[in-house]
RNA sequence: GUGAGUGUGGCGAAGGGGUUAACGCACCGGAUUGUGGUUCCGGCAUUCGUGGGUUCGAUUCCCAUCACUCACCCCA
C-alpha cells in the first residue's frame, strides 16, 4: 500500500514553501520594528504545563491533546498552542529578572487532535507574540495593532478586529454566578450544547447560534460581561479603546466574544475576514505566569494561523510569491559540448547567476522548449562549433536576438544582461 | 467526538456488473540538416484509494478501512 501522511498533516511543496518564508519574513520585520525578539521553545512539553496553563476544562486539553508517555514514563504533550511554552520558558529562565518588559515572538508547529477540515489541521502552524511584565492598556493597544499590521502586511483585505473584555478574577466570577443563577431555571429550554456550556463556561452561551437560546438569554436579562466589569477592568478597557482610536486601529466591539482558553483576562480579540474563520486571535492573561510558578506578572499576546492567513490570501487572489526566472539555460548541442557546459555552469553559478541545464538527454529543440518553460532569459548553446570558434552562442529569449560571445566574456555579458 | 458526502492516469473529469476505461489540460517524442510560441501527427491508466464479500464475471453492488470535503462541537 502506498504510504500516506498522517491525517491532518500536510506537505509543503516547492513554491508553497516560498510563501511561508516570505510570511515569516514579514512577521519578523514588523515585530522587530517594535523591538520584539524571537524565542524558540520545545515542540513538546510536560503534559502538566498545558493542563495547568491552558486549563483542563478547555476542549484543547480535555479532548484535543497529542499526549504520549515517553520511555521514562513521563507524560509529554505536543504543544497545542504557543503561549504556555513561552511563559514556561520566561519563568524557568527567570527573564523577569531583567526588570524590563519581555517582548517575544515565535513561529512553529502546533498540534491538536481534531477532525480536519478546511483551515483546520492536526499539525498546523502559528506565529505569535507575547509581552510579559506590563498591564498598561497602552501595551494592549500595541499588541492589537501589531496583530493586525501583520495580516495587512501579508496582504489580506477586509479584516475586522473584534474586541471585547472578559473581565478578571474579580468581576468574572460575579458575572458567572449571575448567569448561572438567572439561566438555571431555564436550563431545560436551552439546547444541549448550551446546557453543557452553562456548566463549563457560561460565557459561551453568547456564542450559540440557536435563536431560541439567544431569546432565553434576552428574556433572562443576562448582561454581557463587558457591561458589568469591575472598575479596574472598566478603566483599563476604556483606555485600550481610546488608544486604539488615537492610533487609528479599526476595531469593532463584540460583546459576545469569548476566547476558548482559561487563562484570558480582560482584553480579548480576534481578527477575521468575512466568509472565513478566525485568522488571528489574542488576549491578556494576567494570572498565567503565576499559575506556572513565576512571580505575579501580567501578560498579553496573540497568535495567528499561518495556514489560515495563506488560505485567505489565496482566496482573495493574492500571493507572496514572485515569479522566479532562470537567468541562463545552458543547452548542450552535442557530446563535445558536455564538459564545457559544466564549466560554464560552474562559472555562472559562482557569480550568483541562476543557471541550469538539461540532464535528460533532450534534443536541442527540446532544450529550448524547456528553457522557455523555465522562463530563462538566456540560452547559452555549447557544442562542437562553439568550441571551434571559442565563442558561445547566446540567445536572448525575451527578444529572440542571438549573438556569439567569446567564452572569457560570457559571464560578464550575462551578468549585465540580467540587471 | 457526532452527522452527511466524495475517492477513476500528474491535474480536471465521463462512464458503468461483461471482450480494448471517454475527453480536456499537463507531460514526452516528431513534423529532413543545432533553436523557444501556435498548429499538426504520435505516445502516455494490465487499471478505477485499500482490503474483503456477493457474482460465471466488478472499477461499477455490499461491508470494512484509510484519506479528503462539508456541517456541528471547538478553534489558528
Amino acid at each position: 500500500m502506498e504510504m500516506q501522511r498522517p491525517r491532518g498533516t500536510a506537505d509543503l511543496l516547492p513554491g508553497q514553501v516560498e510563501d511561508w518564508q516570505r510570511l515569516e519574513a514579514i512577521v519578523t520585520k514588523i515585530l522587530s520594528a517594535a523591538n520584539y525578539q524571537e524565542i524558540r521553545t520545545p515542540i513538546f512539553e510536560h503534559t502538566e504545563l498545558f493542563e495547568r496553563g491552558v486549563g483542563d476544562t478547555t476542549d484543547i486539553v480535555s479532548k484535543e491533546m497529542y499526549t504520549f508517555e515517553d520511555r521514562g514514563q513521563r507524560s509529554v504533550t505536543l504543544r497545542p498552542e504557543g503561549t504556555a511554552g513561552v511563559v514556561r520558558a520566561y519563568v524557568e529562565n527567570k527573564l523577569y529578572g531583567t526588570g524590563t518588559v519581555s517582548k517575544l515572538f515565535y513561529y512553529g508547529p502546533m498540534f491538536r487532535y481534531e477532525k480536519p477540515q478546511k483551515g483546520r489541521f492536526r499539525q498546523f502552524h502559528q506565529y505569535g507574540a507575547e509581552v510579559l511584565g506590563s498591564e498598561k492598556p497602552a501595551i494592549d493597544a500595541e499588541v492589537i495593532s501589531l496583530s493586525l499590521r501583520i495580516l495587512v502586511g501579508i496582504g489580506l483585505k477586509n479584516l475586522t478586529v473584534e474586541l471585547n473584555s472578559v473581565g478578571c478574577s474579580v468581576c468574572r466570577p460575579v458575572h458567572r454566578a449571575l448567569m448561572v443563577e438567572r439561566l438555571t431555571p431555564h436550563k431545560d429550554e436551552l439546547c444541549q450544547d448550551c446546557q453543557n456550556r452553562l456548566e463549563k463556561n457560561p460565557l459561551r452561551l453568547f456564542d450559540c447560534k440557536n435563536d431560541r437560546c439567544q431569546a432565553i438569554l434576552r428574556d433572562a436579562d443576562v448582561p454581557y460581561i463587558v457591561d458589568v466589569l469591575c472598575d479596574d477592568c472598566r478603566t483599563h478597557f476604556d483606555a485600550v479603546q481610546r488608544y486604539l482610536k488615537v492610533m487609528d486601529v479599526p476595531f469593532r466591539l463584540e460583546k459576545g466574544l469569548v476566547r476558548g482558553l482559561d487563562y484570558y483576562t480582560r482584553t480579548a480579540w480576534e481578527i477575521t475576514s468575512p466568509g472565513f474563520t478566525t485568522i488571528a486571535a489574542g488576549g491578556r492573561y494576567n494570572g498565567l505566569v503565576e499559575e506556572i510558578g513565576g512571580p505575579p506578572t501580567p501578560g498579553i499576546g496573540f497568535a495567528g494561523g499561518i495556514e489560515r492567513a495563506l488560505w485567505v490570501l489565496g482566496e482573495q487572489g493574492g500571493t507572496l510569491r514572485s515569479s522566479e526566472r532562470l537567468d541562463a539555460f545552458v543547452a548542450v548541442a552535442d557530446e563535445g559540448g558536455e564538459g564545457t557546459a559544466m564549466v560554464v555552469l560552474e562559472t555562472l553559478r559562482g557569480r550568483g547567476i541562476r543557471a541550469d541545464r538539461d540532464y535528460q538527454g533532450r534534443s536541442l529543440k527540446s532544450q529550448f522548449k524547456l528553457a522557455d518553460r523555465l522562463q530563462a532569459r538566456y540560452v547559452v548553446v555549447i557544442g562542437e562549433s562553439e568550441l571551434q570558434s571559442g565563442k558561445a552562442t547566446v540567445k536572448n529569449l525575451d527578444d529572440g536576438e542571438q549573438r556569439e560571445i567569446p567564452f572569457p566574456q560570457l559571464a560578464d555579458e550575462i551578468e549585465q544582461g540580467i540587471r
